[in-house]
DNA sequence: TTGTAGGCGTTATCAC
DNA sequence: GTGATAACGCCTACAA
């Protein structure tokens, strides 16, 4: 790579110091107004950059913020874009990494943010994520965090959240009151925070409104809708077949719904649907599909502005949990006659 | 923020010179085992990461990609990967930047970008950019950069395409086999390349079959669903009505189906319907939507691999352009009796 | 108003 | 085998 401009190479061109130059660009006042105007133009004309990394060599920070996401769907990009637009505003740059929902991955990333000497983290945990020791590693150095939609439990930091248990709750709770009762449950990876949470949201409902809890009607399993898919068959080819499904995301509500279609099932007349997440997509199907809105931008933009007022009060300990309200949105997947 | 640990506190922990540690974390040869043994049981105790920055400042180089990218939407998303995967084995760091198709924010991205001395750029530009000067001036200071996808007929620079000719024109062709005739286009922001090179397609397959092209069934616009929605619209309530619809984008093929269902119009039967893009969302939508397929995962590692390899071979000045094949994917939308 | 010197974390080049 | 020292690009006392 060939050598970039720097302040010295102004200098040496203007035949002044190297100091003269630094405090022409960045406005300070003892500067002759004549010699100011001939650093800025010649920078300008040059166009000078300068070089961050000597910067945060000096500073001891980067402004810039690392983002450990598990991937890229329309959550996460949305998120992203609260976090990038808070980020901007605030002067920060944010880096971002995706651990493709794996632990190696995130170790990797954590790594390579670390070694970017990123002021801090902002971050959803891999669903494989099991042991979080390269986060309390990043605790003990003094290093703020804050994590957002996926909860971790074993490691004290602040935290956006969504309300999942109040989500399952009211997703099962719309399913029993459009007259459904026997309820299937469609959750993620067994350990996730956010899959369990919506399941007890749902078994709360159940509770209430005195319907048996039924294991035959949980399936866990992996994210995605291949999944979904394969288990909605078996939940269909049982016995006891369900008369509604409660997806922990759109992504496997629409594998089930696949499913459902391939049985020959009608949605919602036969079966209800509701998933969770509200991507756009549920909108689009036919039938619409019933979903929790979880406010994804929102939830970004919170945690960046979250993470700046820690970085400006030097408060890396503050540990509330925001909680956001999750919404329910009634499609034609639920609105049996 | 807290001071991060360096070479230099390991060096006095351990009483000896930082040289010494330096060697020894990098494994050099001329280092006494049992000094070695010590330096690198510290560093793996107190979790030393090298500081990047310091790194960069004395080799002349990041080891960072800049990706600038318009949004974050499927197709850049799995692009991203695509990139993410070839630049992990090959040892890069990325740093992805969206412009939000906003020339303004791609602008401001580049400087950052700039300033973080990253080592080249793998860009898609924003559909709003329509002076490149920001490019042109990166390529003045020597540093490679590679485009993907949309195309800048203004810069001389290897560019990852695909042949959108001929993507518009097996879309068309296929239209027309299927035996539509009174073909729309429907495409996106009037300079946009990709949007010209698959109207061009288009005509060229309605030339070919004989097939008078008619201005009335055009419409150019922004990149969104909403607007399809609003362009369709009106091509359904003109007096002539097009009995097909061939939509650049499978986002506004997605606004146009809506304009035709709430017309009480049928797909296929009454209107064919064609997009670009195959997002997964086009085989879940009833009636699914034929489409062309875009290897954006492919494209991606390929924009990363050709990045890499100018990188190695020191070569900034290549400018063959890699142009993959679009592929046809039929669906319901055109599939009529 | 301007210049000099020291330092941020790391490596490379010499010397010992 | 190990240790000083200079250098990377920049900023900030301090000196002039």
């Amino acid at each position: 790579m060939e050598r970039l401009l720097t302040i010295k190479d102004i200098a040496i061109e203007l035949g002044i110091s190297i100091s003269t130059v630094s405090r022409a660009l960045r406005g300070q006042p003892d500067v002759n107004a004549e010699t100011r105007k001939a650093v800025v133009d010649l920078a300008e004309k040059l166009d000078y950059q300068p070089n961050k990394a000597a910067l945060s060599l000096l500073n001891k920070h980067t402004n810039t913020i690392g983002v450990l996401v598990p991937n890229l769907d329309y959550f996460f990009a949305t998120a992203i874009k609260g976090i990038d637009e808070a980020a901007l505003e605030a002067g920060y740059t944010v880096m971002v990494c995706q651990s493709n929902e794996s632990y190696g991955k995130e170790l990797i990333n954590t790594k390579r943010l670390l070694e970017s000497r990123v002021d801090g983290f902002i971050i959803s945990v891999s669903s494989d994520t099991k042991i979080v020791d390269h986060f309390k590693k990043i605790q003990d150095k003094g290093i703020p965090m804050v994590f957002f939609d996926r909860d971790v439990n074993e490691l004290q930091a602040p935290k956006i959240l969504l309300n999942n248990f109040e989500g399952g709750y009211i997703a099962t709770k719309h399913l029993i009151n459009k007259g459904y009762s026997k309820i299937a449950f469609l959750g993620g990876p067994e350990r996730m925070s956010i899959s369990n949470q919506r399941f007890e949201g749902y078994k709360s409902a159940l509770k209430e409104a005195g319907i048996k809890f039924n294991v035959k009607f949980v399936e866990h399993g992996d994210f995605n809708q291949e999944y979904a898919y394969v288990n909605t068959n078996e939940l269909l080819r049982a016995k006891q077949k369900p008369d509604a499904i409660f997806a922990m995301s759109d992504r496997l509500a629409i594998g089930a719904m696949q499913s459902i279609k391939k049985h020959g099932l009608r949605i919602p007349d036969d079966i209800g649907l509701i998933g969770f997440n509200n991507e756009p997509i549920t909108n689009l199907l036919s039938p619409s599909i019933s979903t929790i809105d979880q406010p994804a931008f929102e939830m970004g933009k919170t945690a960046a502005r979250l993470f700046i007022e820690m970085m400006n009060n030097d408060s890396t300990a503050s540990s509330d949990n925001i909680v956001l309200k999750p919404k329910l949105i009634v499609r034609e997947s639920t609105m049996r006659k």
